[in-house]
DNA sequence: ACTACGTCCTGCGAGC
DNA sequence: TGCTCGCAGGACGTAG
């Protein structure tokens, strides 16, 4: 499951292998979900930028191709046309083929002009490694809703980026409950520093690899020995040795420790 | 307008 | 051993 870590790590690796070059012949999967992948053809790179989650490739001729890796989304050079689980390829001028793959087809690849975005990306709250994202910001974007602070988070509207693996991981390093629906103001900057901590230590561990994410070398990220809370059930606590406990919260699978994340 | 929940998709692991 | 079934989850659609 791409997080921001995860994305910035396959951003960093794909603008040296992209900037510059030109796309000479590409094809897609019959989804409509995939499909924009083709209309690429004959334009070249000049930028590859990310927010949240959400990968934006700036093409010459002023478009943006925006690509969502979804779960299992991966962006890695190919030489099987045939591996049943490409999605979409581009063959670059430089002999590199990139491909797009994914397992479950929940990722998705658009074509916008700059900043005409749809959906959740229109939406989207502050980088949270940037100075955008601000203790003031975060509180008043919390304040507004009454959903679990969990299902906020998720919801990308407070802060961009953060998904189940982070969300779980901040929430207990700040000490909070995912499922409760009001935070202090001293309790919001405790998981405003959390999730600047978690995302930061994972962009510089190269990412979390629990199944299927790999970089575009095809490497595995290091951040999943870093865990402790995320997957860690039935484990102990890292802080007091009570054992972590799972829940379901808003339909996502939830990890706490009970005595350290009070309701 | 806001919240909650179902849907998509496939591999895998638990359980019989 | 071999099969079935439910789970995993990001974003979006729909219902209330």
């Amino acid at each position: 499951m791409p997080e921001l870590p995860e994305v910035e790590s396959i951003r960093r690796q794909l603008e040296p292998l992209l900037l510059g070059h030109h796309v000479t012949e590409s094809d897609s999967h019959p989804s409509d979900k995939f499909t924009p992948a083709r209309e690429i053809v004959g334009l070249g790179f000049e930028a590859v930028l990310r927010r949240g989650k959400y990968l934006l490739f700036s093409l010459d001729n002023g478009t943006e191709m925006v690509i969502h890796l979804g779960m299992t989304g991966q962006l890695i050079p190919v030489n099987d046309l045939s591996d049943p689980y490409l999605r979409a390829w581009w063959k670059l001028d430089n002999n590199v083929t990139l491909g797009y793959r994914d397992i479950r087809r929940f990722g998705r690849i658009r074509i916008c002009l700059p900043g005409d975005y749809e959906g959740t990306l229109k939406k989207l709250g502050p980088e949270p490694l940037s100075d955008d994202f601000t203790i003031d910001s975060f509180y008043t974007s919390i304040k507004r809703s009454s959903r679990k602070i969990k299902t906020q988070l998720l919801s990308q509207l407070p802060v961009a980026g953060v998904g189940n693996i982070y969300a779980d991981e901040a929430c207990f390093h700040a000490g909070i409950y995912p499922g409760l629906r009001k935070l202090t103001r001293a309790k919001t900057a405790d998981l405003h520093h959390s999730i600047r901590q978690v995302l930061y230590s994972a962009v510089e561990n190269g990412g979390t690899t629990l199944r299927d994410y790999v970089n575009v070398e095809g490497k595995q990220g290091r951040n999943q020995q870093y865990l402790v809370c995320y997957g860690r059930d039935g484990l102990p606590c890292v802080n007091c040795g009570e054992l972590l406990r799972r829940t379901v919260i808003d339909g996502r699978g939830t990890t706490f420790c009970p005595t350290c994340q009070r309701r």
